[in-house]
DNA sequence: ATGAACAGTTCTTATCATGAACCATAGAGG
DNA sequence: CCTCTATGGTTCATGATAAGAACTGTTCAT
């Protein structure tokens, strides 16, 4: 690995890293609005793009143990913006759904999300953008 | 905004959220290593790069309130890897610093990082992979 | 039936997040 | 030389998050 090489790779660390706090910071300002933490805003996010999710997939997708799922669970119960449904099928597996009010707070929340990740790479050309989902999805798929 | 836009746009949300949290993530997988906290991880890799910083510079860093930085920092120190110096021409500021151990953790951290998101990108086009630093830089300096 | 695997919950401990109040220092202007 | 204001950090209190271990129920294959 040749010098050069060393420096692109540590700039290109330093750019996905602070890219990386800016989008999951997002949450965080978009959830302040509506008196919801980070955590609670993408919760009800992931939630209405996918109508209705088992717990152990929130886990996958939100890079949460069970246990601390369970806990922000409770507590986006509490506020009144999901709830757990027992699967019938079977009843070790609960979904977690949105309420009417989550459902309203979710489309807000996701729907400025998605603006704001728009207005992000609007900035870049066009064709870059054409592909950027399948870049980004290739690179996390591993 | 068309259908097929809202459809690209929301898949774009996933893949970029899903990116980040793969990404923060990282520093979670590498500390347990050490014995460190994803926080702390990040710390020390913040601070190696750029040899010695500023408390409200590393804020802005790891998008974090100075209240919150200032526990980070105090276990951290506690663990042996920073130290704080005050800068005699304003004695208001801070630097922190790496201790010889925080060093050699920093070092090791830091190279498994770049390494690790330096696999993620090789998957990608040669063309692509030249451009993204550029890309991902426009995108987050808004 | 029995036992292994699975999905969630509960509990404990440490860490992180946030805002408000606070302290010390620096840099004006009068 | 004094205020006044702004700045950089710390401290404190409270709630939220992270991680692992132990536990409850449920399913499924012997």
């Amino acid at each position: 690995m040749t010098e050069i090489d060393t420096t692109g790779t540590r700039e290109l660390a330093k750019a996905l890293v602070g890219l990386s706090h800016h989008v999951l910071h997002m949450f965080n300002d978009i959830g302040r609005g509506h008196d919801l933490t980070a955590q609670q805003t993408e919760l009800v996010c992931a939630v209405i793009v996918r109508d209705r999710v088992r717990m152990s997939d929130l886990g996958k997708v939100m890079h949460l143990e069970k246990s601390n799922l369970s806990g922000l669970v409770d507590r986006t119960e509490k506020r009144g913006l999901i709830m757990r449904r027992r699967d019938p099928e079977d009843r070790r597996v609960t979904y977690v759904e949105l309420t009417e009010e989550g459902r309203q707070v979710a489309t807000s929340t996701h729907c400025e999300v998605t603006r704001r990740l728009n207005d992000l790479v609007a900035q870049l050309p066009a064709e870059v953008q054409l592909s950027l989902t399948e870049v980004v999805e290739k690179i996390t798929e591993s």
